[in-house]
DNA sequence: GCATCCATTCTTGGATACAAGATTCTGCGA
DNA sequence: TCGCAGAATCTTGTATCCAAGAATGGATGC
């Protein structure tokens, strides 16, 4: 029966130790990053089997924090054990893709419209600050529009978090954020043309603008259709690509 | 560079050992369960710090289960770890339960107007059974109410759950799922009163018989105030109503 | 050639050992 | 009585050890 007996003011005490909440990092945290970026690379290619020593060799560390990071990673959904034999990437899902991307619909246009109508408000206030950091990313002249296609695929990620994080409600970003982790793989896969990027920027401009001019209903008709565009393009060469990633790694 | 060569076929051998992927319970999750059902009882209470040592004491195995278990629980919010100092309960944050019933009010309001409207289609289709099932428990006459508050508070969590696990997309019913788990704490709450169970039959009711008659905006209408006037009661109550648990336990 | 049995090797789940650092307690000095 | 240094204890992070069971490969019988 311990009690918490903090904020008890001992000063002295409290400053020789009790630090601030300092985020540690941690082997497993490393393993953990390691592991999804090669998933995420297809270095461990869907339906790969593998083992925790074979991380272990890899990585140089031990199985402890091996197994702690594909707990996680399972907990995700990325991986799952095979009871005494092993892990397996978990193969596509498409079903499960279809599922993610609606998802992602539903908390972006709920964005869209909090982001237009101060009546509808979240538990925070909309942060206008990121907004304006989005118009000067995605509202810039045709010349100087990026052409890093690397560069545009994060900031096209970008785009859509910081949409939800700007809405107000945190656990709603937090939750994006895990969806977008998931869809990653193959959504990457989706910027490979250039004919995407310019989409791309043209699609976001309009959706910032309607947003500006807190056009609610429109700004999240343009999403939801941008979304849609994006998942059946992904739709067409998941399945092709999916096989060339895997004669390639 | 390993390569998947499942499903080639050989029968006899796979008999003999590739079973079914049975869930396998391991001791990780019994600890898992246990300390979570801790939490949502106040036998942890909100605030306080404890160690792994405890744990293994009163359950009796290991750290490895132990730690395995914390890891989740430290990964879904109900807990965190003090480098090298023990783990706390995380305190009561009053608002992330605002964000938390804001989501909810989100995926819910979205289920029902998918519920009623067969155009506006999820991934998957509508689950009648589902919705039948409920129309069964609550839309009963009056004198057929349950009256243990324990039950309703229980068919009160698979109420709001059913109705989004019906609406066809089992990731956006997963992570209401996992919200459910979040707020539990603080919902059961607001379940002590008679009254409360009285108005929790009246407005499920309504609700049921909106999404029967296919009027989404009515079925959302009512939901929304359903889960802000519960919402409502417990930013109330849980001031003193923690304080009452803490002292109990 | 083919199926089957059995020993060997491999793999994860769990327990334990060790390391680095945080906390606490004790004793001393003023 | 108070402050403080330092030892002793405690706590988590990591590595290693062991057990139970799964996969594998080879020998054997036919």
């Amino acid at each position: 029966m311990q009690t918490t007996k903090a904020n008890t003011a001992t000063p002295t005490k409290k400053a020789r130790s009790n630090a601030a909440p300092v985020a540690r990092r941690s082997r497993a945290d490393d393993v953990y990053e390691q592991l999804k970026r090669d998933i995420a690379d297809f270095k461990l290619v869907p339906g790969d089997r593998f083992t925790e020593s074979s991380v272990t060799e890899r990585l140089e560390v031990s199985r402890t924090p091996v197994r702690q990071a594909l707990a996680k990673l399972q907990q995700e959904g990325f991986v799952e054990v095979l009871f005494r034999s092993g892990w397996r990437v978990l193969p596509f899902d498409f079903g499960k893709f279809e599922q993610l991307y609606d998802l992602r619909m539903v908390l972006e246009t709920t964005a869209a419209h909090r982001l237009c109508d101060e009546g509808a408000r979240s538990p925070n206030p909309i942060d206008r600050a990121l907004l304006d950091e989005l118009m000067a990313i995605w509202l810039v002249p045709v010349a100087k529009r990026c052409r890093d296609t690397v560069q545009v695929s994060q900031w096209d990620e970008a785009f859509h978090c910081a949409l939800v994080a700007a809405a107000g409600n945190p656990e709603m970003a937090r939750v994006h954020r895990d969806v977008t982790d998931r869809i990653r793989i193959i959504r990457r896969l989706d910027f490979t043309k250039q004919a995407r990027i310019d989409a791309t920027y043209e699609e976001h401009g309009k959706i910032l603008k309607a947003i500006r001019a807190k056009r609610g209903d429109q700004a999240a008709l343009l999403l939801r259709a941008h979304i849609e565009s994006s998942q059946a393009e992904v739709r067409k060469i998941t399945l092709h690509q999916v096989h060339m990633a895997r004669q390639t790694a």
